[in-house]
DNA sequence: AATAAGTCCAACCGCGTATGA
DNA sequence: GTCATACGCGGTTGGACTTAT
């Protein structure tokens, strides 16, 4: 049928958001929450598409992202999880909790499918010319490739049976049926992220742009998670540094409110009290145990990050599982 | 110092899906 | 069931920035 693009009206302005642009975004989102992006442009006045809007804020102006530098593990993660799910970037997002969809593919597109390639022909070349033993990496490889039709088997296997048991009544929104074994947010943990958006907004008002590097670094350490809105300055490793295990644990239904499903419920009471990390639900792990124990898998090693052969020992427990 | 080539990433575009009339 | 509309996702692009020559 050819429906019209969104943003060909004349007026509509593209290209890179003005601070200005960011602050009517956020104030306006702070006021009444994601979500309803048509009529976002016609109250705030933004000549942009309701698109770009949506955009903007998953991309870069919802709280909890962060930006640069991806650590070793996350590194791994995505690879992994990419050799698992494919270039479904909104799924992996799902797993890496402060990354956005749009970060994750570019990271993976400029240096991981680069690195792959390298590692391959590396592999490649050793295989000619060797026979027995090899570094971690590409014994790391070597098993990646035996797991992963094992791993994506009872993966699908576990969603189906997950699907088919735990989701009949509760009809899981589109993001969340690649992550089942994150329970459907509570809208609360929207609260503290519009608390610290307008606490940033003030610093950073009161600062210049420039300075708003100080305000929001204040606000990441203070707040546990946080960014720079207008993307100035901010430092990669400034993020996590304030994140405990259990916290970055609890992220991971944070991730899936802010970022996926952005139907905030409006009647929802926002209490300051609510705070991003302390009103999450476990999942019910005696009935997903095969999926908890794949994310036990993923996630155990977030907090020992950095470690050596981190994959390798999950690649192990992955086989043992399956 | 100039500029060509390469890299990176924010933003755009088009398509598929969900939803409601 | 059909159609119109909005949203979300993945692929792609434009241009700013960096590095090499």
């Amino acid at each position: 049928m050819g429906r019209p693009p969104c943003c060909d009206k004349i007026g509509v302005k593209k290209g890179p958001w003005t601070p200005e642009e960011d602050i009517t975004l956020v104030s306006y989102i702070q006021e009444h929450g994601p979500g309803n992006w048509r009529v976002v442009p016609t109250n705030t006045g933004l000549l942009r598409c309701s698109k770009s809007c949506r955009l903007r804020w998953t991309n870069y102006l919802r709280p909890g992202i962060r930006r640069g530098n991806f650590t070793d593990h996350e590194e791994k993660m995505i690879i992994h999880l990419q050799a698992l799910l494919g270039n479904r970037w909104a799924a992996i997002a799902s797993y890496l909790p402060q990354r956005t969809d749009n970060d994750i593919k570019n990271y993976w597109n400029t240096h991981l499918k680069k690195k792959l390639k390298k590692l391959q022909g590396h592999e490649h070349d050793k295989q000619h010319n060797q026979d027995g033993h090899s570094d971690s990496k590409g014994q790391w490889e070597r098993r990646l490739q035996t797991d992963i039709h094992m791993a994506k088997q009872a993966l699908r296997e576990a969603l189906s049976l997950e699907k088919s048991s735990n989701f009949a009544e509760s009809k899981p929104s589109k993001s969340n049926t690649h992550c089942p074994f994150i329970t459907p947010i509570q809208t609360t943990t929207y609260a503290s992220s519009t608390e610290n958006i307008s606490r940033l907004l003030e610093n950073w008002m009161k600062n210049s742009p420039k300075s708003s590097l100080t305000s929001s670094e204040t606000s990441q350490t203070t707040q546990n998670s946080f960014i720079n809105p207008v993307g100035i300055g901010s430092s990669p490793s400034e993020g996590l540094s304030a994140l405990t295990p259990g916290s970055l644990e609890s992220l991971f239904s944070f991730n899936s409110a802010a970022s996926k499903s952005v139907s905030v419920d409006k009647t929802a009471t926002f209490t300051p009290e609510t705070t991003l990390f302390h009103d999450e639900r476990k999942p019910n792990s005696s009935s997903q145990m095969p999926l908890a124990l794949l994310e036990k898998w993923l996630f155990d090693d977030g907090a020992s990050q950095g470690q050596e052969d981190v994959m390798d020992m999950s690649l192990g427990e992955t086989a043992v599982l399956f």
